[in-house]
DNA sequence: TACCAGGATGTTG
DNA sequence: CAACATCATGGT
């Protein structure tokens, strides 16, 4: 019986509401959720770690490396990244003072008390699933998802079942467009993708550079990139580098979630949605995430 | 059947 | 600069 790692998790923390969440979609490939627990493989220094994840009755997480025995190195590295995918060390008590207060935010920051905003930490993983994204309904975009991972990442097997780490961009950067429109991407998509992979593969791209710049430096810098506009852009640095203020005005979930919070008659415009959103200063990329999360009920 | 999907880009007027 | 066409395909 292997030791089991214990995070601790914030006052402001459920893991009921992150699993909703993470298990929102059964065709999702890079992870599973069963049963109240996450499983999800990653790869450290060529080795891979699948973990599991579960509450303790404490509430707080407990993670079980299922294949290895891990190192001290290994340990510290899975703990990390649970801490950075779950956002546990963001205080959200100023996000509930202020939400409180405001008309579109008031229920659901009551009603979803907890829930962290679950992140990307792969910076290249953050531009490319808003790009599949990008025009298509969601069911499809997981789709395209599974293939191109199951394509071109890492497989690994265990329990009777495949896991799957995401593509590296040094892979994807060598592609041609076929490689990708057999598999049902558009010209457009293919195009993208390869573009994005050569950005981060050159490191043009990196979570380090973005991480220096400014929100709007940062979009500036994104949208260089030819498939990157506002709504990705803000999508990735809302996922990954977790800037506040990161804001996918664009999205049409946001908009679905406001038009049914509100009970509007028709989808709000982008104008009505900058009035209502005056206040969010600091919480915009929390306010958006609660926002979707409404959408699963 | 037509229209919309967790948009972005190129072209047109 | 705003309006429109295009993309690929699943869902309703």
């Amino acid at each position: 019986m292997k030791k089991a790692e214990i995070i601790q998790s914030p006052q402001e923390f459920s893991f009921d509401q992150c699993y909703t969440f993470i298990n929102r979609s059964s065709k999702e490939c890079l992870h599973q959720a069963f049963d109240n627990k996450i499983r999800k493989l990653l790869k450290f220094d060529g080795k891979y770690l699948l973990l599991e994840i579960k509450p303790t009755l404490q509430k707080h997480l407990e993670i079980n490396f299922l294949n290895i025995t891990p190192t001290k190195k290994e340990v510290i590295f899975a703990r990390n990244y649970i801490s950075e995918w779950f956002d546990l060390t963001t205080d959200i008590n100023t996000f509930y003072d202020f939400a409180s207060g405001d008309n579109v935010l008031n229920v659901v920051s009551k009603k979803y008390f907890g829930l962290r905003l679950i992140g990307i930490p792969d910076l290249f993983e953050a531009i490319i699933w808003p790009i599949l994204g990008q025009q298509i309904n969601l069911s499809f975009a997981y789709s395209l998802k599974r293939k191109f991972v199951e394509e071109f990442g890492d497989k690994y097997f265990f329990d009777n079942c495949y896991y799957y780490t995401f593509p590296l961009p040094e892979r994807i950067s060598i592609l041609e467009k076929k490689d990708l429109t057999k598999m049902q991407f558009s010209n457009n998509k293919a195009e993208y993708v390869i573009q994005a992979a050569r950005a981060v593969a050159s490191g043009q791209i990196s979570k380090e550079i973005l991480q220096k710049l400014s929100l709007s430096e940062a979009k500036e810098k994104l949208c260089k990139i030819h498939g990157i506009g506002n709504w990705t852009a803000n999508y990735a640095l809302m996922k990954c580098l977790r800037n506040p203020d990161a804001f996918p005005i664009e999205d049409v979930g946001l908009h679905n979630a406001i038009k049914k919070l509100l009970n509007l008659s028709e989808k709000p415009s982008i104008e009505q949605i900058k009035y209502l959103s005056t206040n969010w200063k600091g919480w915009y990329a929390y306010s958006t995430f609660y926002l979707w999360r409404s959408l699963l009920d």
